[in-house]
DNA sequence: ATTAAAGGGAACTATA
DNA sequence: TTATAGTTCCCTTTAA
């Protein structure tokens, strides 16, 4: 119980360390992110530096909502009843978050990931609700790559608005990197879903983002978005790691990147 | 019975 | 200074 408290919170800061669980794969993924520093900045960015590519190309690209689908129709289906393979099989490394070419302006989206990728997948979500679910243990990506640190660490500029979580996760959503972290389940519906195997690098990532003090996990990150429930941005749908946009808020998210 | 996920109160921080 | 938007902690409940 000598916990040392600075700052009068809760948090202690100064000699908290990163999460245990995916310290390695992010340092992984951010080394790569350097190395591609450079293929980032070009069309989309001007002079904009690294740490806020992510955030401009938020705001410029076109939507293209990929999506993946399952086959559960009830909550908590898929756990049990679908192949879901999250209870065994990891994930290799999630793949790694940045957009690194602002890829879905005219997206062709991976090859690798083609199996459970869809573009705008709602013409195809036709039949019934859901069709498809992620596999979660999927992306192959470039696990071995490494991804650049500057976005993740660097503090967000003062003077610009800070991004908002929904608007990050819905960034993340139409990232085809993050596809092992979250997708649609049906964008149609605004209705998205985390992998339960790879939630905690997804809030790791906006914890960075955010530049907090300490770890960013899914549980704080599901506290957040709990309180999207009152506000109304996002509620919660009652399946596993399941949510949903508001309607308005998802024509707003995708008009926000129609506006190019 | 165990565990992961969900839910929410309360105090706190950072920013506009 | 106040409001907003989380963040952090912690505890309880629910569901598989």
């Amino acid at each position: 119980m000598t916990e040392l408290r600075l700052g009068g919170g809760r948090g202690s800061w100064g000699g908290v360390g990163p999460s245990s669980c995916s310290e390695v794969d992010l340092e992984v993924i951010e080394e790569y992110l350097q190395e591609h520093s450079l293929e980032i900045q070009p069309a989309h960015t001007h002079t904009l530096p690294l740490t806020n590519v992510v955030q401009y190309v938020n705001s410029h690209h076109s939507t293209r909502i990929i999506e993946n689908s399952w086959s559960g129709q009830h909550a908590y289906e898929w756990h049990c009843g679908a192949p879901s393979k999250e209870n065994e099989a990891e994930a290799p490394i999630p793949a790694w978050p940045y957009p690194h070419q602002n890829q879905w302006d005219q997206v062709a989206y991976p090859d690798k990931a083609s199996d459970q990728v869809y573009i705008d997948s709602d013409s195809q979500s036709s039949c019934s609700q859901y069709q498809e679910y992620p596999d979660d243990s999927s992306p192959s990506f470039d696990c071995g790559n490494k991804l650049i640190k500057e976005p993740l660490l660097l503090p967000p500029l003062s003077g610009k608005r800070k991004e908002r979580l929904f608007q990050f996760l819905f960034e993340m959503l139409q990232t085809p990197s993050m596809q092992s972290c979250i997708w649609w389940v049906q964008s149609s519906l605004g209705t998205f879903q985390f992998s339960s195997q790879n939630k905690e690098q997804l809030a790791e990532i906006w914890g960075r983002r955010k530049g907090n003090r300490k770890t960013m996990t899914y549980q704080k990150m599901a506290r957040a978005l709990r309180n999207y429930a009152r506000t109304g941005e996002i509620q919660k749908v009652k399946r596993k790691l399941t949510y949903r946009f508001d309607e308005k808020t998802l024509k707003d998210l995708q008009g926000d990147v129609n506006a190019i």
